[in-house]
DNA sequence: TTGATTTATTGATATATATCATATATGTTT
DNA sequence: AAACATATATGATATATATCAATAAATCAA
């Protein structure tokens, strides 16, 4: 396990570079320089393997993680103690921003679901410098709006279908807004599909085999190919 | 159907002076006379009959609202075409936050559960004040936060339990976090009560006879009693 | 007041889902 | 390789939940 503070993975602080991070943006065409400097310095890079934890619920906010490649889940614990999975994260995510301002402790445990790579600013500067520049505070509400009438929409969309809604559903979503083909790598284990949509584990696996059979998918092992459409959207938006 | 843009009760501009009022503790201490004034004088208050609607999901936003007095229903249409009521507001929530800054349309529907008072500024003028004043950037963030938490974790809750689990737990909920109090008249129709927890009107109207029937609570059309809080945290805590 | 419409209620039944049991496969440690 | 753990898979069954049908009660409009 590992976790961004003790990673013995290589993390290097280098001027950021990537395009379609918001902190990046507003930092190089916002900041003054000194603190654009300042800000760039602080940041770590570090890579994680599949199944690392970079974020842990009711730890004590620490860093700014930002995504920089791979897939990440974000999750939290019901008041049951069963794991629930609230959003599957991607490149250029800003993931700790749910968690940010609205307790000194992160709400969600984070997870590697591929190897990735996430960039981090320390928590306090990261604060100041929000507080001090207009353009980031301004820039954080739009995302952290964003970020959470997803989660929130994500509920209301799975609650209003049946399992084998749901499942039709996850499978067109990370064909469509994932990985934009009709072939991929289920990034999650049947488990987590179940923490993702909230099902038994055994309903899960029963549904997929079901799909497959009647021809709407093929599915071995994690690798999985759209064969209907067609069907599937029907049943994502019927079921 | 009453719209704040529509109203014909009376509204009428005055100074805040709602205590726990954000809006005004932050305009009060950190604005500039000049803008405060400003913002003053564009608050318009409104009355809302019970069953009115303040804000229509879908519409331009025009204004941002504050809950004065009065109990309201934050809802979004599924898309299979069902309500469901994402939470329940208060007085001193600003309930127009999750929509304000992550589109120009309200993402929600929001309706008067008991007749109540809303306060509310012009959408331009609050997006100005938000980009200028940092204090009011920063204390938005929390407050958008902090309200964004809350909707999840609600969620995650109710998912996490069966049918008469989300019953005795809503109830618990309305016990002790809206009325406090274990006597109190339910604001919400049989059918809200379903919207709210994702189950249908039958199975609301079949627990709430069975919790009654076992003793747990004593429920005549809207007036409810919670008689043994202990079985109902139970159910609450293991349904 | 009446009639009309919505809301609340109850029962019977079908369907969906969880649970339990067991088996196979897959991967990991020794 | 053996032993162990974990993930996947399938079937049988119990349970939970939705659906359908039929009243009753409450609310609303004329």
């Amino acid at each position: 396990m590992d976790t961004i503070t003790t990673s013995v993975h290589s993390h290097h602080t280098s001027k950021c570079n990537c395009e379609d991070c918001f902190i990046n943006l507003i930092a190089s065409q916002h900041l003054a320089p000194m603190i654009c400097d300042k800000l760039y310095n602080s940041k770590k890079e570090a890579k994680f393997k599949q199944g690392d934890t970079l974020v842990e619920e009711g730890k004590n906010i620490d860093r700014f993680l930002y995504i920089k490649e791979g897939l990440i889940k974000v999750s939290q614990m019901t008041d049951k103690n069963e794991n629930r999975i609230i959003s599957i994260a991607r490149p250029h995510d800003n993931i700790t921003l749910l968690s940010f301002f609205s307790s000194e402790k992160y709400l969600y445990t984070i997870t590697a679901l591929e190897d990735s790579v996430a960039c981090s600013f320390p928590y306090q500067l990261m604060l100041d410098v929000i507080k001090s520049e207009k353009e980031f505070a301004f820039g954080i509400l739009n995302m952290i709006s964003f970020a959470s009438s997803k989660v929130i929409n994500n509920f209301v969309k799975l609650s209003s279908r049946n399992l084998r809604g749901r499942i039709a559903f996850i499978i067109l979503d990370f064909a469509d807004n994932i990985y934009k083909t009709d072939s991929f790598d289920l990034p999650l284990s049947r488990k987590e599909i179940a923490e993702l949509i909230g099902m038994t584990v055994e309903n899960v696996i029963r549904i997929l085999s079901e799909f497959k059979k009647d021809g709407i998918i093929n599915i071995d092992g994690k690798s999985i190919d759209i064969v209907d459409r067609q069907k599937l959207q029907l049943i994502s938006n019927f079921g």
